[in-house]
DNA sequence: AATTCTATTTTTGAATACAAAATACATTAT
DNA sequence: ATAATGTATTTTGTATTCAAAAATAGAATT
């Protein structure tokens, strides 16, 4: 038995290693996550997993069902539509701050974002999600406005659409992005604004779509 | 020395006594909450003070600065302009949603809200603030948008904005909140999402117009 | 009087302990 | 065999303990 206390934020990096485990699928959806075994999993104690979980309890990733546990949370295609909604806000209000407040500087490194996939013939699925998270990562970043962030931090749970297969091909969204990059670099706010709308707004109607062929399957 | 141990969620009432101690200026903006200490005002331990203070972090009502405490947040009045574009992102897809998915029974409650202002003439301020967090509130709970609900949580503090004193008088809000009723009512969706963002872009120019002031002055 | 250093106290973050609720399991009754 | 009941085990929510870091107070020095 070891008589030693670390002091120095056991709960980030324990919020970290779940979240990718939960990305990965490595704890499927709708899996109980029994806290006395995953903290020894971890090599924490119960304290600090348990504020980790809490984290991803505020980002809908896991959800705690009083005096029965923490679970895995499932994410259906009717929240998963409800998600794109709120992207298109949060995404919407962000571009309209980029504009306003990102520097040419920062510009220029959202266009660099997808500048690999230009060449290349091929696009490479998985390294093209990568670059898409990482480009509405940005546009939120550079909004620079700390309640959005924090705002976005929820709906971030749209990185789990993958589970639902691929929406739309990269040949599609590559253009739709390339549209909205431009008009944000010409600081065109009405341009940006539709441009991005029109973009989630497609993928939603897709999984609507998706949500409309299953129910009428029945 | 008592021996009984509670297991019915006594994290939830800590928090909502907590929430309100904030609101009221009980605790202080910028004030340290020593957990000890406030475990033992509110006869319970840290554990579950602990939580309900990670509630009101997520909330952005309290920070953390680790290794050094839990403070009550001070919201710059430059936050509280960022807090409303975040509103008016949360609330005008809470509008688009509502005018989508709301039955007439459920609109009609939006409407009772300001009826008892319209009679009086003199409009008790304390009464019809709380009116009309009640109707952004239920905006946004009438979305039917579980996502857009939990990220509303965060733009909440919104609530506390009456810091800075009475923004607009409620004769100008008044009338902007009968529009976008009446918009809303006759599921306009153009209409009421013109008048909603219109009503809060005005109370965020006001307060920009302070922030102009103040940095003026120096 | 101001500043630096040191000892002491306080407070945090994590680990552990504990009681009640939930679950699993076996036994009995139908 | 199935349902119902009682018992043992597991797990949660809370309380407590513990060690390290931070804050504080006091002494020593400039």
């Amino acid at each position: 038995m070891q008589n030693v206390i670390q002091h120095n934020n056991l709960s980030q990096p324990v919020y970290d290693r779940l979240k990718k485990m939960i990305q990965k699928g490595e704890l499927a959806p709708g899996q109980k996550l029994v806290q006395e075994r995953l903290a020894t999993a971890l090599g924490v104690s119960r304290t600090p997993l348990l504020k980790a979980l809490q984290m991803l309890e505020h980002e809908m990733i896991v959800e705690s069902i009083p005096r029965r546990g923490m679970y895995v949370r499932e994410i259906s295609l009717q929240e998963m539509i409800d998600v794109y909604d709120c992207r298109e806000a949060i995404e919407s209000t962000a571009v309209k701050l980029v504009i306003e407040r990102a520097t040419d500087t920062e510009l220029s490194k959202l266009k660099e974002i997808f500048e690999p996939f230009a060449k290349t013939q091929h696009i490479h699925a998985g390294k093209y999600r990568k670059a898409d998270e990482k480009f509405h990562d940005m546009i939120v970043e550079l909004s620079k406005n700390p309640v959005l962030q924090k705002m976005s931090s929820v709906s971030d749970i749209y990185k789990l659409v993958y589970q639902y297969g691929l929406i739309r091909p990269p040949e599609e969204t590559m253009i739709e992005h390339a549209l909205i990059i431009k008009a944000i670099l010409n600081r065109d706010l009405e341009s940006a604004d539709r441009a991005l709308r029109n973009h989630i707004s497609l993928s939603r109607q897709k999984l609507a779509q998706r949500q409309q062929d299953k129910s009428s399957l029945v």
